[in-house]
DNA sequence: GGCACGTGCTAACTTCTCTTGGCATGTGCT
DNA sequence: AGCACATGCCAAGAGAAGTTAGCACGTGCC
């Protein structure tokens, strides 16, 4: 678990990650639902594998999401994904707290 | 001002407009200097105008900044901008919350 | 008039992101 | 062997976002 508050370029990312449809759905539907593996994932969403692999992948990138792979009763590999417990507040002051630690491009990183 | 908590999709506007470096320092600077006319900013920031201003665009249509037209002194007309108190709770279940109001594309909106 | 400083717009280029479709792997069952 | 279901990756096209350069306008001052 992270306490540390998330430096500037860890903050775009996060924000960044979580700024699409289909990533806060998975991030909505695994919060809710416990965990689920990525096929059954897809067909819950009603999204193909492939988009919801390469979303899953940046996710689990920013720290948001994070995967176990588990063999089933019948032998089949299933990867299971899970919810961190992330916890951003955003308000004009975090911001500018984060500021100093922006690499990201511009001037006086 | 804002009470109540943000739909899907101004949640995912709100995400997309910070997710970026340049705006990101806008915000900081606006939260830590008060307020800052157009050129000002974009020196302080080290970026073109014309740069700013979009962004700045960007912000104003997120709900994250508010400008105000103001003739000087000497006459000449300066668009001033400053931070709006925004607040935005970001965690798992939060974000459960929000995907009944997600219509961005995807299933059963 | 010419210069410094303020605002605002748009056309065009580049770069990144999203999305799809195909193909590869492996297991269990009939 | 052939089918169902699981994972994973990559190439390529479509679309959105970021960025630059140039032009327009107006005011005050020398």
């Amino acid at each position: 678990m992270k306490t540390s508050p998330p430096t500037g370029d860890e903050l775009v990312l996060v924000l960044a990650t979580l700024a699409n449809p289909h990533r806060m759905r998975v991030v909505g539907v695994l919060a809710a639902g416990g965990r689920a593996y990525v096929s059954q994932l897809a067909r819950e969403l009603g999204i193909s594998r492939a988009l919801l692999q390469v979303h899953l992948k940046k996710l689990e990138a920013a720290g948001l999401v994070s995967a176990q792979l588990e063999i089933s009763p019948e032998g089949k590999a299933m990867k299971f994904y899970e919810v961190t417990p992330f916890a951003v507040h955003l308000t004009p002051a975090s911001i500018a707290a984060a500021i100093p630690t922006l690499t990201g491009k511009g001037a006086d990183g």
